[in-house]
DNA sequence: CAGGATCTTTACCACTTGGTAGAGAATGCG
DNA sequence: CGCATTCTCTACCAAGTGGTAAAGATCCTG
């Protein structure tokens, strides 16, 4: 049956979008399955209820956030080169599919339903992350500071390029490339004065 | 009836909590209500409809930054000064009312029902402020650049604020004044290396 | 006290929500 | 073919939603 997956795909990929824009609570099983030319209950036969539905797209984007380090990781550049191949790779990734922006937005929200498994899913990452700074900065090939508020730091950072976005777009604005590289930019510009040796 | 403003500004003071942590699909008149110990009517019957609630509470909300703004303006701070009073004066705000950034979160998302009322109420402040700087500009006294994309861009900075402080919240720590106050500096860094004509 | 205005209540409604139960299709395999 | 698995459907429900109608309170004022 080809369809499965196909249609678990589509629907993952209309929960994703209206997670995203409207929020957990304001999105309706029955609009993304009318969108999708399907009944609700097809929807909830493949995630069961739907907080189900919210964990497996948290789950995919996570997974989609992690592969895309990972794949930094597996490269050759080290030391401060990794740093900006892992936030031009981050935003990208952002770029390619600012559906996920949204997510990660509703998700870093208090009391927010899928906060807590996108956090269980990224702090493996996140730690990872922290460990290897805090290597960096034994040897000294980085300063001394704290890894993980740094971390967090430059994750809202990203979370944020999706809220500007959005802000642009409600004044009018339509958001250029510039503006999100100049988000890059000083981010990278905050990480190099946090950690670059020759600082 | 001593008791009129004081129990519609309660039912604000709960709207504004709940709409900025639970969102507008997310809040309930009921919930609400039971917990000021008094009927959803009764809410009703002040703000007519949900939506008016949530015009109510975004009035107030954009009541009170413009009246910081004012504040400012009215001062003696000039060029640069007034710019880092302002922002400083923002930053103040946040912290004296946490909540106001949920709101602003809230309301700064794409089909957000409050979105368009809270522009509306900011945007005579956003025109101002954007007139005054490009007078700096045409003066000298400030150096030349998109004067509406610094102010959206410091705008979501300060919302960004807000989400930062409950990631932290969320990944366990308890956000210090040091983080929010590096945010600050953060984005005066940021205006200063924009604005400043010794630069 | 009387009477109106202001405010809060009880009672009720239409509608949408997520979720359950079970019947039918469609497909793969012996 | 026959059977079982996988998938999607129709039909229905209990609970909660925002909102309406109208009866009482409570207060100020003449």
């Amino acid at each position: 049956m080809a369809d499965r997956s196909d249609t678990k795909n589509r629907i993952l990929d209309a929960a994703l979008a209206s997670f995203g824009t409207a929020g957990f609570d304001g999105t309706s099983l029955d609009d993304i399955a009318v969108g999708l030319g399907l009944r609700k209950q097809t929807i909830l036969y493949h995630f069961v209820t739907k907080r189900g539905l919210l964990n497996a797209v948290v789950d995919r984007c996570a997974g989609d956030l992690t592969r895309a380090m990972e794949e930094v990781l597996a490269g050759e550049a080290r030391d401060w080169d990794r740093v900006e191949a892992l936030v031009r790779r981050v935003f990208r990734l952002a770029l390619d599919q600012p559906v996920l922006l949204g997510l990660l937005r509703e998700v870093s929200r208090p009391n927010s339903p899928g906060a807590q498994r996108m956090r269980a899913n990224l702090d493996p990452l996140m730690a990872r992350a922290r460990i290897w700074i805090e290597g960096e900065m034994a040897v000294g090939r980085m300063r001394r500071t704290d890894a993980q508020l740094l971390l967090l730091s430059a994750y809202s950072t990203v979370v944020g390029v999706g809220t500007e976005i959005e802000v642009l777009r409600a004044a009018g604005i339509e958001p250029t490339l510039r503006t999100v590289v100049q988000r890059r930019r000083e981010l990278l510009g905050f990480l190099r004065s946090s950690l670059d040796p020759r600082n």
